[in-house]
DNA sequence: CGCCCCTTTGAAGCATATCAAACCGCGTGG
DNA sequence: CCACGCGGTTTGATATGCTTCAAAGGGGCG
C-alpha cells in the first residue's frame, strides 16, 4: 500500500494520477529505463517527481563499503521522487525494464499559493512515512522468517495480478530491503515452499502463488495495525 | 535534528513555537506526566499535537509478545504527536518527568483553507520521515558499534547542554532503539569507554562526555547525508 | 557454445542474543 | 536506623540465528 494513489488494494496504472497531484496538464514526458539503470542519485538535485507506468523501480542508500539499504519498491502506479527539499535522500534504480512519467517539480512546488498540491504531497510524504516506520519494527525486532513473510504479504497485497506474485526484484535486493543475506532469504523462501506456505510456478522462483495465507500471516506475527492505518 | 523546529543544532526550548505551527493563540495547556506515563497509545483517536517544556518522551510500537521498537526520542523543544490521519500510529511514553504543551488537533487541521498549516505540517512530517529513512539503514545494515556511535552523535547534536549528554533513557530503551538486545548496548558503551571515544561522570553511566568525536565519527560508519539533509 | 547472473544448498564461523550473577543506588517500611 | 526489594547496569559464559564461504545447476543472451 506504499504510495499508492488511490485507495484499492488492487490497482493498474493511471496516467492521470500526477495530474491530480498538481492539477492538470503538468505531466511533461515519459522516459524508459533499461533494466539496472540510474533514475537519479543520492543528493543529485530533485527536478522530477515520477510515476511508473510499467516496470519496478528501487530506492536505496549505500554506506561506503558497499552495504545496501532498500527503502522502498515502487510498482506500476506508484509515485517515487517527492521530495520536499532540493536534493534527492537515495538513489533510485530500475530493477526491470521500466517507464515513467515525469513532473517538472517547479510545477508542483508546495507553497502558500496552493494549498491543494501541498495537501497532496503531504499525502504522499505520510505514505511514505508509515511505510517506514512499520518497516523499522521489521528491521529491528522481527526474525528472518518474520521478515519474509512479511514481505510476501506486502507483494501479495500490491500484486495487480490476484493470485500471483511475480516478483521483478533477486534475491539480493529482497535482502537488502529486510537487512538479510540474499542467501538467507533464499533459505527461508525454500522453507515456506516446504511448508506448503507458498509454490513456485517458474524455474526462476520470481512466480509465486500463495498456498496458505493464514499461516504466512501467522508467520509474519502480522501486526493489525501495520500498514493499514487509515488515513 | 529530529522533529526540531527551528534550525539551530543548539537550541532552548520555545514556548511559541506551537503557535508558529498552527498561527498564533491556540496552545491550549499544558500537563505533566510522571516518569513511564502513557501519553498517548497506539491507534487512539489522535487529539492532540505536544511540544515538550521539558523531560523526555519516547515512541514506540510493541508486537505481540513483547518486543518493542522505539522508533524516535523526543526532548526538550521537540515536536510530536503529529498525525495526518485519525489515530496515532505509536504509543507514546515519559522516559522521565515530562511536561508538555498540547495544541488541540481541531485547531490545526491540514485543509485548503489554511495553506501555512499544511506546510508547517509538511515539513514536520518531511523530518519525520527523513529521520526514519536514516534509521532504516542503521538497523538493517550496521553493526552494533555503528549503532550506538550512531546514537551516540545523534544525542550529542540534540544535547542541550555542550560538552556533555544527559541520557534521561535507560539502556533498554536504547537497545529497543537500535534493534540491539540491552546488553550489548551497556557492552558497546564499555567498549567505547575503554577505547577512551567517551567518559562515564556519574556512576549510573547516563551523562557521558565525549572525547573522541573523530573516533566516533569513524566507528559510526557516518554517512554524510544521514541527518544533515537541508530542508 | 560459453559466459554471466541468479538461485539453491551445505558447512563453518561469528556477531549478537540469552542466561546468569553481582553490584549499586534508591525508596519503603519495619 | 537498617533490611529489603527493585530497577538499572555491567560483565561473564553459553547458545544460536544469521552470515559468510563455497560449490553446483539453470537460464538467458551475445
Amino acid at each position: 500500500m506504499l504510495l499508492r494513489n488511490n485507495e484499492s488494494g488492487h490497482r493498474r496504472p493511471n496516467s492521470r494520477e500526477l495530474d491530480a497531484l498538481a492539477g492538470a496538464g503538468v505531466v511533461c514526458s515519459e522516459f524508459c529505463y533499461g533494466r539496472g539503470r540510474e533514475i537519479f542519485g543520492e543528493s543529485e538535485r530533485a527536478q522530477y517527481f515520477y510515476q511508473i507506468k510499467c516496470g519496478a523501480v528501487r530506492t536505496c542508500r549505500l554506506l561506503a563499503d558497499g552495504r545496501r539499504q532498500i527503502t522502498a519498491f515502487y510498482l506500476p502506479g506508484d509515485i517515487f521522487g517527492i521530495e520536499n527539499g532540493p536534493a534527492h535522500r537515495f538513489t533510485a534504480e530500475a530493477i526491470i525494464r521500466t517507464t515513467v512519467q515525469l513532473t517538472k517539480r517547479e510545477n508542483v512546488v508546495p507553497g502558500d499559493k496552493n494549498a491543494v498540491v501541498t495537501n497532496n504531497i503531504l499525502k504522499l510524504v505520510t505514505r511514505n512515512l508509515q511505510h517506514a516506520e512499520s518497516h523499522l519494527l521489521l528491521l529491528g525486532r522481527q526474525t528472518s522468517i518474520e521478515k519474509v513473510a512479511a514481505f510476501l504479504i506486502e507483494m501479495d497485497e500490491r500484486s495487480a495480478a490476484a493470485g500471483v506474485i511475480c516478483l521483478p526484484m533477486s534475491r539480493r535486493d529482497i535482502a537488502d530491503y529486510l537487512g538479510l543475506a540474499l542467501e538467507t532469504v533464499s533459505r527461508v523462501m525454500s522453507l515456506l515452499r516446504d511448508e506448503n506456505v507458498l509454490i513456485f510456478l517458474d524455474q526462476s522462483q520470481r512466480q509465486i502463488v500463495l498456498r496458505d495465507r493464514t499461516k504466512l500471516v501467522k508467520l509474519a506475527s502480522w501486526v493489525q495495525s501495520r500498514d493499514t492505518v487509515p488515513m
